[in-house]
DNA sequence: ACCTGAACACCGTTCAAGT
DNA sequence: ACCTGAACACCGTTCAAGT
């Protein structure tokens, strides 16, 4: 049902780049980082290493391309639900976007990242990796033109765009990264995720009072917290230095 | 010269996890990432692969403890060099880490880990890697206890300590590992990183002007800017966020 | 307790050969 | 132009056997 092309057979649909990487998304998605590999990939296509190597250079371009097929649909399709806890308006509906502040943007933005991380928990290693090995590749590109459009609109004078915007996507990824949940599926549950966050709290409690006294004094809090809110509340921190350091101007 | 040892042939010096995880350490700072492998530590150590899985589990394992390693270094051995620019005072030798504030405690261990970084550069990968898949490791608990101390000390209600510090150690480590340098060696050197930003500044300007406009704005800066300068201004806008939020106690 | 070294299962990648 | 599939070089890891 829902087919363009008569053949049901997935074996005879033709080849191509973009099919080898809709299948690697869906092979990380369904079992994490080291699933993918090109054995996986042929028998699932039906085709041999040959096929797959005519399409795709090596490996490492493929999960980089999977890696950005996810983050553009992540920033090209805007969420419906708002950063900031606001009434519920039915009548903005179309220009939304355009009407947002460019701090909501921003926080649009950055939780989309970490929404597509929550979906793609593979992505948040490979995002990593691909920060260090290839700083400047089109991954981070996107991210960087997301981020930096409307921190151009805040305030912030032309010569600091360059490093504001690059402190606001430098925490946006180190906090995904380390947000990010278990690639194992035990942590994915709720009450898993819930013993996880119990069992951390008490290795912390039970540290060397002399070597991690902070660790000690922080157990409580991280049992109790909530990564999305904490990502929020990072945001804001980052937003409010932003503006303080620039001070905005007070009034159009 | 320099042993304690009689035996100048390293074959005999017995086999230790300690000796292991050092000689790990060379082959990464020798040769980066790909470098390590059971074969090049056997061969480096005269031993066999049984050997060395007697000491160490497994390969994980083993990259985390070169990373631990590194990063104890790193934190424990105060950089001489201050964080601001401040008059040189030729007296402040012993009690100097004490007497600084909070701020310049923080930005003396983010400077540590940054330069860290710069001489290992394989510890970047290795950092974000380590992070999203054993976030609460010993690693990320060293650096959390390292910046979460002078935090507590920051004017920071307690219950705000987890999240602030957090803030700041995920831009810590997402600021680190997009700035390493690259791996290869080509990128080490004073004239072929200029060249590299050259390059990216110039891919930028090049950018589709629709899909790109505040990449292409931003491609002068890119060029001119200095990454560990960047970094600490980085630092400064979280930290002024910070201390915004929790409008500091005014007087002493 | 500690080490040896052959063997296993598994990678990514290549390439002559086919269509 | 696109695909096949055997083959290559290289991994991490194990394990019976030695000392």
């Amino acid at each position: 049902m829902a087919t363009r092309t008569r053949q049901s057979q997935r074996r005879r649909q033709m080849l191509t780049r973009e099919r080898i990487v809709e299948t690697a998304v869906e092979l990380l998605d369904a079992s994490g980082d080291g699933a993918l590999t090109v054995r996986a990939l042929t028998t699932r296509l039906g085709t041999g290493p040959g096929a797959i190597y005519w399409h795709i250079g090596n490996m490492d371009e493929l999960l980089d391309a999977a890696a950005d097929a996810v983050i553009a649909a992540a920033l090209t399709t805007p969420r419906d639900e708002t950063a900031t806890t606001q009434p519920d308006g039915a009548a903005t509906t179309h220009l939304d976007r355009a009407a947002a502040t460019p701090q909501d943007e921003i926080r649009a933005v950055a939780l989309g990242l970490f929404d597509a991380v929550a979906e793609h928990p593979w992505l948040a290693a490979q995002l990593a990796l691909h920060i260090t090995r290839n700083p400047w590749g089109p991954v981070t590109l996107r991210i960087f033109e997301s981020i930096g459009r409307p921190v151009s609109t805040l305030g912030v004078p032309q010569a600091d765009w360059f490093t504001t915007t690059s402190t606001l996507v430098h925490y946006i990824l180190g906090a995904t990264a380390q947000t990010s949940q278990s690639d194992e599926p035990a942590a994915q549950t709720e009450t898993g995720r819930a013993e996880f966050l119990a069992a951390a709290s008490k290795a912390w409690r039970d540290l060397d009072p002399d070597e991690y006294p902070f660790m000690r004094a922080i157990a409580d809090q991280m049992r109790e917290h909530d990564d999305r809110e904490q990502f929020l509340t990072g945001i804001n921190l980052v937003l409010t230095g932003i503006t303080t350091t620039h001070h905005p101007p007070t009034d159009p």
